[in-house]
DNA sequence: CTATATACCTTGCATTGCAAGGATACTTTT
DNA sequence: AAAAGTATCCTTGCAATGCAAGGTATATAG
């Protein structure tokens, strides 16, 4: 099976986002508390595009850390739509310090990607 | 087996470097041609460990793809060291082309990144 | 009562970073 | 000449995770 450059970009694009979807969902939940399709449209929003098999085992991932946790709600009664209880999800204390950290380890890798690429990226 | 955060948090810094490393390699080696332990090196220089494990076979996937090649050369003379041949490496036409996409999906990425955690990250 | 929409979730695959280990050839030391 | 050191090359197996695909449950609309 032979890997072509298209298949490449779109495989790299994919890994790329790997621990930073991490960041992103925290720091959105840490803004507003979210249940999931919140999430993921607030994720599209800033050209992000995840699926429900990507975003439902991270939470899950996250809250068994102790990071998050949530409370069933019903929909508030001004939007359409059925009023089916969603998960909101909120960051912990320890979700808190997470999320900090992440964010500096972030800061710091975009860093060392500018060092590196600087001559190229022009 | 439980999770402790700092387990998370190395987890994650792992995972926020895929893709992104495939980006740096790239970007080195344009620069100029760079065989294993001297990528390893420059990479150590901004900040990002890697170790062989990690670095043969992502060349060797990019060189399958047809994104790089390379060219057997002696060590410098004016090096001190022995004279073992190193495998130099140096980015075809479609590494090129390849490089500047990934570019610009790290730029995106990045302001993605951005636009999100804005409101946290200061 | 059926259809649709919205919410929840799981399974299995492919990819990749890394720890660990190994092979080969040249140089230096004894 | 033999032994030790060093620099280069490389492979194997594990764990983590994005995603495609599929499944369940409840409320509203027709």
């Amino acid at each position: 099976m032979e890997t072509t450059t298209q298949d490449r970009l779109e495989n790299t694009k994919a890994q790329m986002r790997k621990g930073i979807l991490e960041l992103c969902v925290l720091s959105i939940i840490n803004e507003q508390e979210a249940y999931p399709s919140d999430i993921i449209a607030q994720l599209k929003e800033h050209q992000l595009i995840v699926v429900e098999g990507t975003l439902y085992p991270l939470l899950n991932r996250l809250k068994k850390s102790g990071l998050l946790h949530y409370n069933w709600k019903e929909p508030a009664a001004s939007e359409n739509g059925n009023g089916r209880p969603r998960k909101y999800y909120q960051l912990t204390d320890a979700g808190e310090i997470f999320l900090a950290e992440l964010l500096n380890t972030w800061n710091l890798l975009a860093s060392a990607v500018y060092q590196t690429t600087k001559n190229n990226n022009q």
